[in-house]
Order: structure tokens, then C-alpha cells, then sequence
DNA sequence: TATAAACTTGTCATATATGACATTAATTAA
DNA sequence: TTAATTAATGTCATATATGACAAGTTTATA
């Protein structure tokens, strides 16, 4: 645990959304149109297959769309 | 908790590490010192102001110094 | 007090997250 | 298979996270 690799981290985190939005049943468009501000499925992409160290503020975004906590979203286990 | 504005998961993100830290009796240098890579005591003081939107590998690698779950850092209550 | 330690803030350069859009690939349904 | 849906990826522009350093402020302690 204490050798993550930074990609490692993003890939979980990225794996943790594709999941949780699969078990709700939504495309990336869906979970997209759910989010108040402006994100792309391009970032929801990128995310979930662990290419881009994501902000909190945009996890965040994600975890209200998909009505899980933050947390769960930061699980890494 | 829907309308939950950026700025205010920013501080509560920095209230988590500042309470932690606290918790844990270490200074900003102390938690710098514990982290592998390269990061700034600027950084960690902005992160526990609220005045950046951190990366979850910044709070990652912080949640690592800090001995706790990277979920333990991005609780929101 | 005074002195040091701890923290905050300003600025700059660099790296990169993000939105936007186009294109391609992969998956699913007919 | 073909067509439609869904997902991945490349590129560009813009915003901003971060490291580095300096200077200032706050807090603790002798």
C-alpha cells in the first residue's frame, strides 16, 4: 500500500466509478446529464480507465450523480 | 448536500488533514517529511485553507503520511 | 516582552486537469 | 451482418494544481 503507484491509484478510483455506475444502470451520458455543472464524458472516460489524477471537486461531481459519499468513491480496497 | 458548493468540500477536505494532523501531532514539515515524493508545505497549508482543489493523488499521498485511509480524508461529515 | 517555531500568502514557472469537439473503436440490438 | 448505442482517444485552448522560493503573520515558549 505504501508503494501505490500513482497510476495504480487512478485506476481503482477509475475502477470504483465504472462499477458503481454500472450497478446504477448508467451510460456515460446519463451520469454526465446528472451532474449540475459542465463535465464531459470525455473526463468520465479518462477517469474511469485511470488516465487523469481527477480533483476531488470533479469526484466529488461524480459521487452526487452517482448518490454514493465521496468515500466510496475513494475506496481503494 | 446536493448544493454543496466547491469551496466548502475544499474545507472540509483541509479540515480533515488539519484535524488529522493535529491528531496525529505533526507540523506541516512533519507531514512533508513523511511523504515519499516531493510536495511543499505551500501545498498542504492551501490544501488545509480550502484554497485549492486537490488531485486525489496529492491527498493520497498525504492520507499515506497521515496513516489513514485516503476515505478517512475525503469524508464530507 | 522577545525569540523561535509554525503557518499563511504572494508570485512565478511548469505540468496537467478539464471542456469541447472530432474521430475511431467496441459493444449491443435488430 | 448491419445499424445504433456506448465508450475510448487525439488534439487544442484554458484554467488551475503544484513545487519552489520569499516574505509576512500568527502562535507558542522561554
Amino acid at each position: 500500500m505504501a508503494s501505490m503507484e500513482k497510476s495504480e491509484i487512478l485506476k481503482i478510483i477509475g475502477q470504483n466509478v465504472k462499477r458503481i455506475r454500472h450497478d446504477k444502470g448508467l451510460t456515460q451520458v446519463d451520469l454526465v446529464g446528472k451532474i449540475k455543472a459542465q463535465i464531459d464524458t470525455t473526463n468520465i472516460s479518462r477517469i474511469e480507465k485511470g488516465r487523469t489524477n481527477a480533483t476531488i471537486h470533479t469526484l466529488f461531481r461524480i459521487s452526487q450523480a452517482l448518490e454514493v459519499p465521496l468515500s466510496e468513491v475513494c475506496k481503494l480496497d
